[in-house]
RNA sequence: GGGCGAUUAGCUCAGUUGGUUAGAGCGCUGCCUUGACAUGGCAGAGGUCACUGGUUCGAAUCCAGUAUCGCCCACCA
C-alpha cells in the first residue's frame, strides 16, 4: 500500500461523523462505517475495575445463519452487554459455535453428493479433514451476521467446540465421570433414526399425531381351545414377540395366564403372562409384548425375564433373527407382507384407522425405531439433584420466574442420559477395547496403556463413537473459561467471570442445555455457570405461525436490515421446499404480506423492535409494521439531531447552565427516564425500557421541548439564554443517546461523534462512554410545563374542533385566572402566542360577556376565542354540548363514589381527598359549560 | 392425562403492591408542505377489559368456576 494509501486508511479508522447529515436517515452507510471502528479499537473487550459482568452466548451451530430468535437475543443480550460496559462493568460476552455433529454432517455430506461423491467413499479420517474444511470456508457465516447486528462481543476469545482446549474439558469430563462411575456403557433400547443410522435423544423426537391404523390378531391357543386376539399398530414387530400380556385380575383371561399360543408366521410358541401393564379397558385386553422394539414392552420383558428378540438391522430391515421369507424387507415392506400372509392365513381379525402418535427424527424427519444397541450413558440420579438444588436455592434464578416450573417438572423424571452417537464428526468418545472386549477409559491411548501396562502387543481399539453435541454444549460455560487447565482458568479469568451474570435463551433449550451446564458446571466446579436464566417468547410470524422453511414463511434478519425485492424474497421462500406444490401458495401468501419487497429498515431499527416486542414469556408476533415505525422513530431522532446540531454549531459550548424553566423541566423528565429505563432493565422488561425511550424522545424531548427552545434560540432572543439553551439542548441530546445507545449502537454513535467538540467529551466512542445517571426531579418546573401544555393544548384543540384556520393566528382571552396564572401568562407569553399560533393574550374581568366567544375550560381558567362571526353558533353549542356531557357523567361517577359511607369510611384519606377534589373539578365545569350554553342558546 | 400461559381499541401489545374518565404504537378520520423531520405536525374517533360468580368501600388487577386458543410434558397396544 502506497503512503498515501495507508493515509487514508487510517483516516477512515478514525472516528468521526461519516458525512454531513442527510435530511433522513440512512442506516446502510453508518452501520458498515461503526462496527469496524469499535472493533479495531478494541472497544469489545473486557477489562477495568468494574465489578465483572459476563453473558455466555448460547452457541449457534457452525451450519446456521441468522435467524429471526438468534436475531432477537442477541439483540437482548448485547443490550445488556452494552448497558453494563457503559455503566463500568468489566464487561465479557463470551461467544463463540457448536461444531453440531449431526446438521454438520448432513451438510457436508450433502455436499459431497452434490460433487458427484459418496459419503461413503471417505475415510473416517478423510471425512474429518473434509469438514474441517467445510468449517474453515464457511463456518463463520453467523458470525458475520450477528456483527452486522452490532453485537458487540469480544471475538478475539470467539471458541469452537471442537477446539483442543475444549476437546480436553471434554475428555477430562468423561474420564472423571466414568471413574466417579456416573458414566456407564450397555444395551439398551434408545431413540434410532434408521436412516443417520445413529442414536438420538429423547428430546430430538418429535411426536406428531398421524392417522395409522390399528390391526387385530389372532393367535391361536396351543391347547386347542379357541384363540386371543392382540391389537397392534405395528404388526410387522409381531416377529418379536415374547410373550401376550393380560391384565393380572381379568377374569376373561384368568385360565390363560401361564399357558402358551401359537406366534403366527414364525412358528414359535409364547407364553401369556399377567402384568399391571395392561390395560383391561382397551381393545381385547390382550398385549402382544415385543421387548426389543417398544419402551413399554421392554420394561414388561424384563419384568418377566424374557430375552428380547431384535429383529431389525440398523437400517431397519428384518434380520435373520426373523423367519427366512421376511429378511431383508424393511419395515414397511415387512408390514405389508406380514399383514398378506396374516389374511391369507386367516389370522387378520380387523383393519381399522387409527389416530396415533408416530415419532420422528427432527433432523431427518424420518420414522424413529426404538432399538436395541450397545450405548454410553451418564447416570443423571445424583446430578439431577445437583441440578434441581442449584435452582431451588435460588443460585439460579429464572426470569420468568414461572419456568421454574417447568424446569422442576423435568428435573424430576429425568431419565439417564444417552450421550453416545453413531456418527463421525464430533468428539470421540475416550475408551478403548481390548480383543476380549475388555473396556479402558482414559485420556488418551497412551494413558490407559501405562495405567494397565500393556505392552504393544496388546492390541486396543478406540470405541468408534462420538459424544454428541450437547456433552461438549454443558461444558461451555466453565470450559471457555479455561477449565481445566489452571493456567488458562487463571487467563481466560475463570475465578473473575464465573458465574456469569444472565443466560439469554428461548425455552426449547431448557432441557437439551441450560438443566445439563447446571448440573456440569456444578459438578465439577461447585458454581453455577449463571446466577440468571432470562427465557425469551418465540418469534413466531405475523400471523401467529412458527417461522419454518417448508411453510415458507420465514423472515431473514438480514433481509430487514439491508431489504429485500420482491422477487428475490419470492425465490428465497419457495426454493428448496419439500413439498413443491405449496410453493404457489407461499407466493401468493408473500406477494400479500410484502406487496413491494422489504424496505431496509437498518440493524437499529430492527434491534428496537426486538427490544419493543419482548415482553416477559409470551410469543411474539413478528409485525413488519412496528419494525417500520421503529425505523421513523429513529428518523425523527435523526432529524431532531440535525436541529440540535444546526444550533449547536461544530464549535466547544461556552460553560453556562440553564436555569430557566424549560430547560429544567426538560432534565427532569430525562431523569425521570432514566430511571424508568434502569428499573426496566434490571426486571429485563425491554419492552417497558424502549417505551419509555420513545416516549421522552418523541414526545417530550421533539414535541415539546424543540418546540419550547426555538424562540430561546431565534436570533433576537437574549444571548445568554441562546447560550445556555444551546447548551441544555446538546446536553440533553446527548445523555439521550446514552441512554438509548444499547438499544441502537449504530446510529446513536454516529449522531453522538458530532457532539464531542461542542460538549468538549473525551472518550472516542459512545459505546464505551460512561452511562448516565438520574439527576433530581424538578416538581416546580414540570408544573410549570404542565401549565403550559395544558393552556397551549386547550387552545389548539378548540381551533380544530370549531374548524377555525390553524394557520391563523387569533386574539386569546382569558378569565378567572388566578395570581399563579398571570405570572406565568406573563412569563411565557412568548412561547403561548407561538405554540399556540396567537396574535395577542389579555387577561379579561369575570364581566367581559363571553357569548360572542369559543370558551375552553382550562383548570379553573376560561380561555375565550372571540369567533368574530367566523363559526357557526351551532358548532360551538354541539362542541360545548360534548363536553358538557363528559363532564357531567365524570360527575355522576365522583358523586356515586362519595355518596357512599362505606368508600368515605374505608378508603385511605389521599383517595378520598383525591376524589373530593375531583368533584370540585367537575362542578365548576359543569357550572361553566352549562352558563355558555344557556348564553349561547338565547343567541340563536 | 398432567403442567404452564393467554383472552384489554380494527391489528399488535402495556397496564407496578386493587384507587382519576383503562393507555401506547400501527391503522382509521379531519385539517396542515409552519426553515429539524410528510419516515412529518396538530386535533380526533374508537374498548361491556372473554364469560359467570365471589372477596372488597372500590376489581382489567385478587379468588373460584366456565369457554376459547396456544405451548410443553406423558407408555395406552
Amino acid at each position: 500500500m502506497s503512503r498515501a494509501g495507508q493515509a487514508r486508511a487510517k483516516a477512515a479508522l478514525r472516528p468521526g461523523p461519516t458525512h454531513r447529515m442527510e435530511k433522513t436517515y440512512q442506516p446502510e452507510a453508518i452501520e458498515n462505517h461503526w462496527y469496524p471502528q469499535w472493533e479495531q479499537a478494541g472497544c469489545f473487550k473486557p477489562g477495568g475495575e468494574g465489578r465483572p459482568y459476563s453473558v455466555l452466548l448460547p452457541p449457534p451451530n457452525v451450519t446456521g445463519t441468522l435467524h429471526m430468535g438468534h436475531a432477537f437475543q442477541h439483540t437482548l443480550m448485547d443490550c445488556m452487554i452494552r448497558l453494563h460496559r457503559m455503566k463500568g462493568c468489566d464487561t465479557l460476552w463470551q461467544v463463540g459455535v457448536d461444531h453440531a455433529g449431526i446438521a454438520t454432517e448432513m451438510v457436508v455430506t450433502r455436499q459431497i453428493e452434490a460433487e458427484g461423491g459418496r459419503r461413503d467413499d471417505y475415510t473416517r479420517e478423510q471425512f474429518i479433514d473434509r469438514v474441517w474444511k467445510w468449517k474453515h470456508e464457511s463456518g463463520s457465516t453467523i458470525t458475520n451476521q450477528m456483527r452486522r447486528l452490532g453485537a458487540s462481543a469480544d471475538w478475539s476469545r470467539e471458541r469452537f467446540t471442537m477446539d483442543d482446549d475444549l476437546s480436553e474439558a471434554v475428555v477430562e469430563t468423561f474420564v472423571r465421570l466414568f471413574e466417579e462411575r456416573k458414566i456407564y456403557r450397555g444395551p439398551r433400547l434408545v431413540n434410532w433414526d434408521p436412516v443417520l443410522q445413529t442414536a438420538i435423544s429423547d428430546l430430538e423426537v418429535v411426536n406428531h399425531d398421524e392417522q395409522g391404523k390399528l390391526w387385530s390378531i389372532r393367535y391361536p391357543r396351543s391347547d386347542g381351545q379357541g384363540d386371543v386376539v392382540v391389537a397392534t399398530t405395528r404388526p410387522e414387530t409381531l416377529l418379536g414377540d415374547v410373550c401376550v400380556a393380560v391384565h393380572p385380575d381379568d377374569p376373561r383371561y384368568a385360565d390363560l395366564v401361564g399357558k402358551t399360543v401359537q406366534l403366527p408366521l414364525t412358528g414359535r410358541e409364547i407364553p401369556v403372562v399377567a402384568d399391571e401393564y395392561v390395560d383391561p379397558e382397551f381393545g381385547t385386553g390382550c398385549v402382544k409384548i415385543t421387548p426389543a422394539h417398544d419402551f413399554n414392552d421392554w420394561e414388561v420383558g424384563a419384568r418377566h425375564g424374557f430375552e428380547p428378540i431384535n429383529i431389525f438391522t440398523a437400517t431397519a430391515q428384518v434380520n435373520q433373527n426373523a423367519p427366512e421369507a421376511y429378511q431383508g424387507l424393511d419395515r414397511f415392506e415387512a408390514r405389508a407382507r406380514v399383514i398378506e400372509d396374516l389374511q391369507r392365513q386367516g389370522l387378520l381379525v380387523e383393519e381399522k384407522p387409527h389416530a396415533m402418535v408416530v415419532p420422528r427424527g427432527d433432523r431427518s424427519g424420518q420414522i424413529i425405531e426404538p432399538y436395541l444397541t450397545d450405548q454410553w450413558f451418564v447416570k443423571m440420579d445424583e446430578l439431577g439433584k445437583l441440578g434441581l438444588e442449584k435452582v431451588e436455592s435460588g443460585e439460579v434464578e429464572f426470569v420468568p420466574g414461572n419456568w421454574i416450573n417447568t424446569y422442576r417438572h423435568w428435573m424430576g423424571n429425568l431419565k439417564d442420559w444417552c450421550i453416545s452417537r453413531q456418527l463421525t464428526w464430533g468428539h470421540r468418545i475416550p475408551a478403548w477395547y481390548d480383543t476380549d472386549g475388555n473396556i479402558y477409559v482414559g485420556r488418551s491411548e497412551q494413558e490407559v496403556r501405562q495405567a494397565n501396562d500393556f505392552g504393544p502387543e496388546t492390541v486396543l481399539k478406540q470405541d468408534p463413537d462420538v459424544l454428541e453435541t450437547w456433552f461438549s454444549s454443558s461444558l461451555w460455560a466453565h470450559s471457555t473459561l479455561g477449565w481445566p487447565d489452571p493456567q488458562r482458568m487463571h487467563s481466560d479469568g475463570f475465578n473473575r467471570y464465573l458465574p456469569t451474570s444472565v443466560l439469554i435463551t428461548g425455552f426449547d433449550i431448557i432441557f437439551f442445555w441450560v438443566a445439563r451446564m447446571i448440573m456440569m458446571t456444578g459438578h465439577f466446579t461447585g458454581k453455577v455457570p449463571f446466577e440468571q436464566v432470562y427465557i425469551t417468547g418465540l418469534i413466531r410470524d405475523r400471523d401467529g405461525q412458527k417461522m419454518s422453511k417448508s411453510k415458507g414463511n420465514v423472515l431473514d434478519p438480514i433481509d430487514l436490515i439491508d431489504g429485500i425485492e420482491l422477487d428475490a424474497l419470492l425465490a428465497k421462500r419457495t426454493a428448496a421446499l419439500m413439498q413443491p406444490r405449496l410453493a404457489k401458495q407461499i407466493e401468493k401468501h408473500t406477494r400479500d404480506e410484502f406487496p413491494d419487497g422489504i424496505p431496509a429498515f437498518g440493524a437499529d431499527a430492527l434491534r428496537f423492535t426486538f427490544a419493543a416486542l419482548a415482553g416477559h414469556g409470551r410469543d411474539i408476533k413478528f409485525d413488519l409494521a412496528r419494525c417500520e415505525g421503529y425505523r421513523n422513530f429513529l428518523n425523527k431522532l435523526w432529524n431532531a439531531s440535525r436541529f440540535v446540531m444546526m444550533h449547536v454549531g461544530e464549535q466547544e459550548l461556552p460553560r453556562s447552565q440553564a436555569d430557566d424553566v424549560i430547560s429544567r423541566w426538560i432534565r427532569s423528565r430525562l431523569s425521570r427516564t432514566i430511571t424508568a429505563v434502569d428499573a426496566a432493565l434490571t426486571d429485563y422488561r425491554f419492552d417497558l425500557a424502549a417505551a419509555a425511550l420513545y416516549e421522552f424522545i418523541w414526545h417530550e424531548f421533539c414535541d415539546w421541548y424543540l418546540e419550547l427552545a426555538k424562540p430561546a434560540l431565534a436570533d433576537d432572543a437574549d444571548p445568554a439564554t441562546r447560550e445556555s439553551t444551546r447548551r441544555t439542548l446538546a446536553e440533553v441530546l446527548d445523555t439521550a443517546l446514552r441512554l438509548l445507545h444499547p438499544f441502537t449502537p449504530f446510529v446513536t454513535e454516529e449522531i453522538w461523534q458530532r457532539l464531542r467538540t461542542p460538549l468538549a467529551l473525551q472518550t472516542e466512542f459512545l459505546a464505551t462512554t460512561i452511562y448516565p445517571q438520574a439527576g433530581a426531579v424538578d416538581l416546580e418546573a414540570e408544573a410549570d410545563a404542565e401549565w403550559l401544555k395544558a393552556v397551549i393544548g386547550g387552545v389548539r384543540s378548540a381551533r380544530t374542533e370549531l374548524n377555525l384556520a390553524p394557520g391563523k393566528a387569533m386574539p386569546l382571552l382569558v378569565q378567572q385566572t388566578g395570581a399563579d396564572d398571570q405570572a406565568r401568562f406573563e412569563r411565557f407569553e412568548t412561547l403561548i402566542k407561538r405554540l399556540a399560533r396567537l396574535e395577542s393574550i389579555e387577561i379579561v374581568d369575570q364581566d367581559r360577556d363571553s357569548a360572542d366567544c369559543a370558551v375552553q375550560l382550562c383548570g379553573a381558567m376560561r380561555l375565550l376565542i372571540p369567533l368574530a362571526g367566523v363559526v357557526d353558533l351551532g358548532e360551538e353549542l354541539a362542541r360545548l354540548g360534548k363536553q358538557l356531557e363528559r363532564e357531567q357523567k365524570g360527575l355522576e361517577n365522583v358523586e356515586r363514589k362519595l355518596a357512599n359511607e362505606r368508600f368515605v369510611a374505608n378508603a385511605p384519606q389521599a383517595v378520598v381527598d383525591k376524589e373530593r377534589q375531583r368533584l370540585a373539578e367537575h362542578r365548576h365545569s359543569v357550572a361553566e359549560l352549562r352558563t355558555q350554553v344557556a348564553k349561547l342558546e338565547r343567541l340563536t
